[in-house]
DNA sequence: CGCGTTTCCGAACACAATGTTCCGGACCGT
DNA sequence: ACGGTCCGGAACATTGTGTTCGGAAACGCG
C-alpha cells in the first residue's frame, strides 16, 4: 500500500504554491489563502496535512536538505572515479546553487521576511556539518562553535554577495568564504573595536 | 517649549512595557493589547505615538545605540587619562554587558522568536563598526564584508554561549569571539566541506 | 490662577487572517 | 464494483490589527 496519490498530488502541489509564491513576495506577508488559491487545494485540505503555514515551509525545506545531501552523495563518488576535479567542493557547490536559483533570493533579503526561512536553511546546514565534519579535533575551539561559526559566515557572504555585489561570481564569493573562515581578517581591519597586544 | 510631560510618560512607559515583556516571552507572541495592559496606556494612545509594534521595537533599541555610544565615548577618554587597562575594549565590553542583562536574554533565544530583534540588534552593531573601524586598509576582503563577518560572528558566539555554555565568562566568550575574527578555523577542522590543497 | 491647546481614554467599529467543523461527492486501491 | 479515504467549500468562532470620535483630563504659558 503505497502513499495515496491524492495525498501526494495535495502535498506537492503545497510545497510548490509555496515556493513559487516565495519568489514573488516576503514570506512573512505571505497568506494561507494564497497559497490555497496558488495551489488550487481547499482550505480544510490544507489543515489536514499541516498545522500551519511554518510546518509547511518546514517539510518544504526538507527538500532542500535531500538535495544537499545527494549533492553531496554526487561529489563523494565523483572523487572515488578519479575526477579529481569535480571531487566534493560543497562550499563552493552551495555558491553555485544560489546562483542557479536566483529568483529565491528575495526570501533571504533583509527585513522582516526572511528571518524564520534563513533560521531554517541554517538548521539544515548545520545538520550537514554536523555530520560531515570530524569529531576529533584538536581545535582551538569547540566543535559546535566551529559549526556555527561556519554557518553564520556562510550566511554573511551569502546576504553580502546578493545584497551588495551580485555581479560577483560563485567563485569569488566562496573564495571570500574561504578565506575569512580560515583565516579571518587582519588585526588592523578590526581595531579598534578588537585591540591586540 | 519642551517636550510634553504626558507624551514623554506614556513613550517610556511603552518602552519599558514592551522591555518588560520581552524578558518574559517571544517577541513574535506579544500583542499589542499586552503592551498596553502592562503600560496602563489607551489603544489610541498607542497608535498615535508608534505606527506598529515593530515600530515600538526600532525605537527603544535606539537606546541601545546611545547605551553603546557612550560606553564607547566613556572608555576613550579612559584611554586619553592613561588608563589603559581601562582602555576601549568593546568587543569585551558587549559580552560583559550581555552578561548583565541576563534576563533579557529570552529574546534571543533560538526558534521563531527573535529574528526581528536580533536584526535589529545586528543594525545597531553594524552602524557602530562603520563609524569606528578605519576606511583605509589593504584587507584581503572589502570592509563591507569585514563588518557583516563581525556582526555575525559575534551573534554567533553570542548565542552558541548563551544556549550552550551558559556557565562561560564573557571574558572567555570573548578570547573565543576574537579567535574566530582573527585566525579563523585550522583547515583540518572544516574538512571535507572546504577542501584545501 | 485661568485659558486655549494638546493629549489621553475607551468604546465601538471595520477588517483581515487563522483554524475548525461538517457533509456530499469524488477518487483511490484492490 | 465496492468500501474506505480524501477533497471541496461554505459557514462559523476566534483573535489580533488599526481607525474613529467625543468628552474629560492634563499641560504650558502668560
Amino acid at each position: 500500500m503505497g502513499i495515496d496519490r491524492r495525498v501526494a498530488r495535495t502535498r506537492t502541489a503545497l510545497y510548490e504554491a509555496l515556493l513559487s509564491l516565495i519568489r514573488r513576495k516576503h514570506y512573512e506577508l505571505i497568506t494561507v489563502e494564497e497559497i490555497l488559491a496558488e495551489a488550487n487545494i481547499g482550505r480544510s485540505t490544507f489543515y489536514a496535512h499541516f498545522t500551519s503555514k511554518d510546518d509547511l515551509l518546514k517539510r518544504s525545506l526538507e527538500r532542500l536538505r535531500d538535495l544537499l545531501v545527494t549533492a553531496k552523495d554526487r561529489t563523494i563518488s565523483a572523487a572515488l572515479q578519479q575526477e579529481p576535479e569535480k571531487a566534493w567542493d560543497p562550499s563552493r557547490a552551495l555558491f553555485e546553487h544560489v546562483a542557479e536559483h536566483a529568483d529565491i533570493r528575495v526570501a533571504l533579503a533583509g527585513g522582516r521576511g526572511g528571518g524564520i526561512v534563513r533560521d531554517a536553511i541554517d538548521d539544515v546546514l548545520a545538520e550537514i556539518l554536523r555530520k560531515s565534519l570530524p569529531t576529533t579535533m584538536h581545535a582551538t575551539v569547540p566543535r559546535d562553535l566551529v559549526i556555527r561559526h561556519m554557518v553564520s559566515t556562510f550566511n554573511a557572504v551569502l546576504r553580502w554577495w546578493l545584497e551588495e555585489r551580485p555581479e560577483m561570481t560563485p567563485r569569488e564569493a566562496d573564495a571570500a568564504f574561504r578565506k575569512l573562515v580560515l583565516h579571518g581578517v587582519p588585526p588592523e581591519t578590526c581595531r579598534p573595536f578588537i585591540m591586540t597586544a
